[in-house]
DNA sequence: CCCTGATTCGC
DNA sequence: GCGAATCAGG
């Protein structure tokens, strides 16, 4: 398969949404994610939307001459302060769906807008967790989704167990609802 | 181990 | 120009 021109429009179209370079390598076809990534920087595109103003990163180019082979840059001595731990509890961020907590102090109107967890993202979640495989507490590895279900003091709870997605603790889904980072802005069309 | 993009370098 | 191999990270 070659570059034509339709194909470089669907990558510069794909990875400006975002999209990952295997995503588009898959819906390209015929190419892998290190050609669409080779094409992307051969295009000169791969700063996506430009939105961030890239801190310090690839040459600052004062136009040495000088080559760089791999001379391995100097270790880094980090300061240890020996002692490291004051976070005596930390949020629990999660908070189950509906569970709304009223405080039970004076009328407390919920953040107006840091609400709605995306429809969207509650209905996957529901349909999710009939998939689930429901492992428990010993079962968790990294790889599997976190999210807990049902009643911890109840033998009906268990965890979703599902592939989580990368880094995360979580199943896409659950990332989902779990985080509202901003603009929900997620389209899978296949 | 899964994934991500970045870079290198023979072709 | 191309992209596999590799690197560096989450």
């Amino acid at each position: 398969m070659s570059w034509t021109d339709e194909r470089v429009e669907l990558l510069t179209k794909m990875w400006s949404e975002g999209q990952s370079a295997s995503q588009i390598a898959k819906e390209l076809g015929g190419v892998t994610r290190n050609a669409v990534i080779g094409k992307v920087h051969r295009l000169g595109l791969s700063n996506r939307a430009g939105a961030t103003p890239a801190p310090a990163k690839t040459e600052p180019k004062p136009a040495a001459p000088a080559a760089k082979p791999k001379p391995v840059p100097e270790a880094e001595a980090k300061p240890k302060p020996a002692v490291e731990a004051p976070a005596p509890e930390t949020r629990p961020v999660v908070s189950h769906i509906r569970k709304a907590i009223i405080p039970a102090g004076q009328p407390l109107p919920p953040q107006p807008s840091a609400n709605e967890i995306s429809p969207e993202a509650l209905a996957k979640v529901s349909e999710i967790e009939k998939k689930a495989k429901k492992i428990s507490l010993m079962e968790l590895t990294e790889r599997t989704c976190k999210w807990p279900v049902g009643d911890p003091a109840t033998d009906n709870f268990w965890f979703c167990g599902l592939p989580v997605q990368a880094g995360k603790p979580y199943c896409e889904a659950h990332v989902g609802v779990a985080f509202q980072p901003m603009s929900s802005r997620r389209d899978r069309k296949r």
